[in-house]
DNA sequence: GAGGATAGATTCGAGCGCAC
DNA sequence: GTGCGCTCGAATCTATCCTC
């Protein structure tokens, strides 16, 4: 059988002067494929008087795998894509924090990228990760008809999508129970007395924002709340949030308080009540939803439903490597029970 | 059982032949 | 000598097939 000769290791081209295997090779007189083999302990092909010398060869030389290359012939990177529509959200930020955590307690490392406005670049996006052989993609508040999901089912790769789900059932999703949301929001209001409740609804285009829209107008319907109004905000932002309750005081409907379908949107309408010296709670009640970061400081601490985020992280995780391991298996919807978080935004309405 | 040979994906740069 | 187009090797590690 040939053997490597450690005298050739000289005639070697330079890389970036770490050590490859083949170095290891050249220097303990073996084989790459041995060398290979003894550093991933591969039961039963290895020799331990030779690996042990292959291990002690590669701590002298300061050997780190190249995991590029590695992937190159198992076609598996270990690293997921987290894509998020809106890293300036402070909603998003402990979500990828506990996806990442939980993804690489199972192994993998996280790629996290920003949604990009425009729909051809989201296209583009998804093929760009696909050519660098991401081993599938974690898709934070997908929108409905997203062009992301289109190149996600065409890419084929394994997709988890977070906070939202696509409608239609083709992906595998982790989403917060937003009836449920909406059921704990209006028995809350009513408990306290309020009969006439504004919804600054999410927009359209978004799984969570007419679920939520729906849901509510159901429940109002059914609770006989017959004053109650929708208006539909165009994001999920502060200044989206502003808009839409300016509409809603143009409509001129009653009411004597606000459910926004985002914390980002209840902070728009905190902005126009308080322009418009309007006292919350004492004159309009005002709740949100999801309980991100810091909203228990503002003045009056609100009043929010807090998704499960770290069962939703947990959950998402756990999904994306069942993808994984089983491709062809039928995506499943997992769904989490919100929890309604009482502050001061809230109080009985004004006699 | 132990270990060698090789293909695989992709890009860059070196080397070569040719024309002008 | 310069520019262009083309070919080929090197770089990375591992799964698979093959040999001893």
């Amino acid at each position: 059988m040939k053997r490597a000769s450690p005298e050739n290791s000289t005639s070697k081209p330079e890389s970036n002067g770490s050590p490859t295997i083949t170095d290891i090779a050249l220097a303990a007189g073996v084989n790459v494929a041995t060398v290979s083999r003894a550093l991933r302990g591969v039961p039963g092909k290895v020799s331990a008087r030779r690996r042990e010398e292959i291990e002690r060869i590669a701590r002298e030389m300061g050997y780190r795998p190249n995991a590029l290359a590695a992937s190159l012939r198992t076609r598996q990177s270990n690293l997921a894509a987290i894509i998020v529509p809106d890293l300036g959200n402070p909603v998003f930020g402990p979500m990828v924090q506990g996806i990442e955590r939980s993804l690489r307690a199972r192994g993998h490392l996280s790629l996290i990228v920003q949604t990009p406005s425009d729909p051809k670049e989201r296209e583009s996006l998804i093929v760009a990760l696909a050519s660098r052989q991401v081993s599938g993609l974690m898709i934070l508040a997908a929108e409905n008809h997203d062009p992301l999901l289109h190149a996600a089912r065409r890419s084929n790769l394994p997709t988890v999508l977070v906070n939202r789900g696509s409608g239609d059932r083709q992906f595998a999703a982790v989403v917060n129970d937003d009836r449920e949301s909406v059921r704990q929001v209006l028995e809350h209001l009513t408990g306290l007395g309020h009969r006439h409740i504004a919804h600054v609804a999410g927009p359209g285009t978004s799984s969570t924002g007419s679920a939520r829209r729906v849901a509510f107008e159901q429940m109002a319907r059914e609770l006989n709340l017959t004053t109650s109004t929708v208006v539909e905000s165009l994001a999920f932002t502060r200044e989206a949030g502003r808009a839409a309750t300016e509409q809603l005081m143009a409509d001129g409907a009653p009411f004597t308080a606000i459910f926004a379908a985002n914390d980002l949107l209840a902070l728009g309408a905190l902005d126009v009540l308080r322009a418009r010296k309007l006292a919350v709670p004492a004159q309009v009640s005002l709740v949100g939803h999801n309980d991100m970061p810091l909203v228990d400081l503002i003045n009056p601490p609100l009043t929010t439903v807090r998704i499960a985020l770290e069962e939703m992280s947990e959950q998402a995780a756990a999904l994306f490597i069942e993808r994984i391991d089983s491709p062809d298996a039928t995506p499943i919807t997992r769904m989490l029970l919100p929890t309604l978080v009482v502050r001061e935004s809230t109080a009985p309405p004004a006699a």
